[in-house]
DNA sequence: ACAAAAGTGTTTTTGATACACCCATGT
DNA sequence: ACATGGGTGTATCAAAAACACTTTTGT
């Protein structure tokens, strides 16, 4: 593996190439449950896995353009903020070539975010907990992927983005225990969330649910 | 920027490629102030400016690989435990041709580990607060780094790596201090950091400063 | 002997956790 | 009217912060 011709340690035109692809974890939140958006595109190599949309990088894209326009070209999505979780670089990591990737997540609320797709059934939702088998080193990825979000969200804690517009405290609250997997106290919950000051009443109240719950909004975003 | 070419979501032969490489942003501890180490070394486009070491990856390396190899060509320097800060990729982002590069960061002790370098003064220890105007991008990478470094010091307080095998608490603190940019307590931080329980009485005691201070040590590497 | 830095414990404050009752709405 | 979930306050506990004097060593 060592490589010690010291004529390689710049970059000239010669230089060895390889391709790149992105990958992404789309995460939502639907019916209390954390989710995250696999395809199952054809991929020859992958035929019948479930796989995180991905593709290759273009000549004159940067990872982060490429990842979105894969995303959209994949699932429909647009304009989902995206953050890199990690790169991979194994050599046989790829059945066809050496390929190098690099790992995006994004959160989206499901229920604003339309799925697209020309198939049926090839791009679809996923509890957290009943994963497939993905194919590639695609599960490593997914893993490493919520880790992120996770402690991205213990520090701040921005998960109104996986919401409604308007949502109630106790669904803010069963969004953190699913993704914390933990159950919280609810008056602490409120007390800690509210002190934050990134919520305020929108005024109106949830029907439909017993107790006539207040809804929240973000104040910003 | 935006391609909406649906044959160009998987992986062939043919994908576009483009170069790759790594640089590392290695930190190390002297005389009281946290340093970055830098190297000049003849890449045409930036000769004079001084860079984080990097070069290409190579075909038959990972990334983890390339970076460990290309720094002990650069520096001398191995076995230096390297952590993925970031990925680049703006497409104009180097003058020869497109090259996307992986950022990582290293933790030494510089005493343990002597720069082995051809020339003279073409590796040098810069203090962090004093850092020339850097070449390519890498005054972000190196500050993206030093971010890196300090949210991970936040969380699992690893910092005897950057200090001589026995060191006092006061030498710990001003690491610290250092880094993170702001004056701590000495009763506070001497209780918190023990009952970590990751450092221990090395039995001997500082000569040539006052108070003869003891000197620890890690429990455990 | 004096100056400078090291070593040590207690009090106060703050934030986290545990816990129970009343109120609003849907059925 | 009753059942279900929503909303609220306080007491306790644990962790973090503030704080001052004594001991050791170098000059």
């Amino acid at each position: 593996m060592e490589n010690t011709d010291i004529t390689n340690i710049s970059i000239s035109e010669e230089s060895y190439e390889c391709s790149f692809t992105v990958d992404c974890a789309v995460f939502g939140f639907q019916e209390g449950v954390l989710k995250l958006l696999l395809v199952q595109k054809g991929i020859d190599a992958f035929k019948g896995y479930w796989l995180l949309p991905g593709g290759p990088m273009q000549e004159n894209q940067t990872a982060e353009q490429a990842v979105e326009n894969i995303l959209h070209l994949l699932t429909g999505l647009k304009n989902v903020h995206q953050q890199q979780v990690h790169c991979y670089s194994s050599v046989d990591r790829h059945p066809v070539k050496r390929v190098v990737t690099i790992c995006f997540y994004g959160i989206i609320k499901p229920e604003n975010h339309p799925i697209v797709s020309e198939k049926h059934d090839d791009v679809k939702w996923f509890r957290i907990d009943e994963l497939p088998k993905l194919g590639f080193d695609h599960d490593t990825l997914a893993n490493d992927a919520l880790n992120k979000l996770k402690s991205n969200v213990e520090e701040k804690l921005i998960l109104g983005e996986l919401l409604p517009e308007k949502f109630t405290l106790t669904e803010l609250q069963e969004l953190y225990e699913s993704l914390m997997d933990q159950k919280l106290d609810r008056r602490n919950f409120r007390r800690k969330i509210l002190q934050k000051g990134l919520l305020k009443k929108s005024g109106e109240k949830k029907t439909g649910v017993k107790g006539g719950p207040e809804l929240f909004e973000l104040t910003q975003r």
